[in-house]
DNA sequence: ACGCGCTTGTGAAGATGTGCACAAAACGGT
DNA sequence: ACCGTTTTGTGCACATCTTCACAAGCGCGT
């Protein structure tokens, strides 16, 4: 066989490495951070100033200790006997995320999911904006879909390279995924949200984050499967 | 406050505690079986019959090592010298993951992401059958999705327990998720996939798995800054 | 029948992530 | 000014996950 053998087997693999050399942070943390600021802003809206590591643990979901040395790696923001300013703590999150820089997102596929992904509060809001809606199927072509207007998918190229889009979402079907990929990356995306079915192959520097419901099911699956097997036992 | 100091701090607990002891296959190989399940159905549709752990790591996105480890915990199928029967290999995986029984699920929450989740292939296939669609706006009952006439959340109980529902699935707005949480927990679901940005609490013998935009979008971002961030130091 | 090349399965080492327990620090009341 | 209470920040031990490296096993050609 020609293919190189040793093909590509790092698993969120960016550029450099190892995660997390240069900010300190760890993906672990860093997966929890959106966590932690989303329980903050709304802390806010309640008119919450401070919290303790034990209030805002809970409403994360997660125990004290993890929030705490989730937090230190940002820097020492807190007070000892007090707890966190929630408005300042909100800020550092968004800093350390990257959330003060503004990203520009194309999505495509305009699917069901396609829809439901452009009308996703979580979009608009945080830095993120969504300067293009794709597809292939020319009857959906001109439609208006939370206020943004289709366009073909051959205008992929120019809609990235007009507004320096970093992001793309893929919400086509499986079989136009990695061909949507290419595109996406050869345009100049270099971060990239599957909801597509399929492993996508990307260069090294590219990020990919994966999101699969019937992956979801599968695992809720298994765990289903060990309780009615535990529960057997109980009864044998 | 009247709260119990120590409410829920187990990550994705369920019953017993520690993961895997029983069943011997750890959190993160289980994450992963899927994935080789769908490689190797789809291998198997190309007729192959036999593939190796590198061919199949490959095409799985891991490392051969990482597979083969994988697979060793469900057992010694393979065979040394060639590799692994593709069909074999699948009913073993789907044996694993719990897939040869059968699933009753309830997606609740008819907006966009719930049609688009009441479409997906996924739901259909592989021992997961969808046997209600709920929502609360009686605008939408009535109404024929995927084939399948769409109730009014009012019948949530009564679905369930006629159905014999495991799995419940959210997709309504985050305001109602934990309110329709509760009331499939109360019904005797026992495995939820919620896609509302809020962290539910549950009790201890109910598995939680949340899929979540927004969240990310943002660890996107955040290496999205780190490259951002690399680039200048090359250049200074 | 035998040896050679290939590929699995796995022990052991290393890396990463988690939880405990406590010292250090800040606030408030006296 | 000081002491007690509270809560952070973190060193350390433990658990989990990943990767390496190689022995054991299998099939094929001779």
């Amino acid at each position: 066989m020609t293919m190189t053998p040793r093909s590509s087997h790092s698993p969120n693999s960016r550029a450099g490495g190892r995660p997390g050399r240069r900010t300190g942070i760890s993906e672990a943390t860093v997966a929890r951070l959106p966590v932690y600021l989303r329980v903050l802003t709304s802390l806010a809206e309640s008119g919450v100033s401070t919290v303790s590591s034990e209030v805002l643990a809970n409403a994360a979901g997660v125990g004290p200790a993890k929030l705490r040395k989730d937090l230190s790696h940002l820097g020492s923001y807190g007070t000892r006997g007090v707890g966190y300013d929630v408005e300042f703590l909100v800020y550092q999150i968004s800093r350390a995320l990257g959330l003060t820089q503004h990203y520009s997102v194309v999505i495509v596929g305009v699917g069901n999911l396609g829809q439901a992904l452009a009308g996703y509060a979580g979009f608009g809001t945080r830095g993120f904006r969504v300067v293009g809606l794709l597809d292939a199927d020319r009857a959906r072509v001109g439609s208006l879909i939370a206020g943004i207007e289709v366009r073909h998918s051959d205008e992929l190229e120019t809609i990235i390279s007009e507004h320096d889009v970093s992001i793309g979402v893929i919400a086509t079907p499986a079989g136009a995924a990695q061909d949507v990929c290419d595109r996406l990356v050869g345009a100049g995306v270099t971060s990239v949200l599957n909801f597509a079915p399929v492993v996508l192959s990307v260069p090294d520097d590219v990020d990919v984050r994966k999101v699969d419901l019937s992956i979801e099911l599968q695992i809720l699956a298994f765990h289903e499967q060990r309780k009615s097997l535990v529960e057997q036992e109980a009864v044998g």
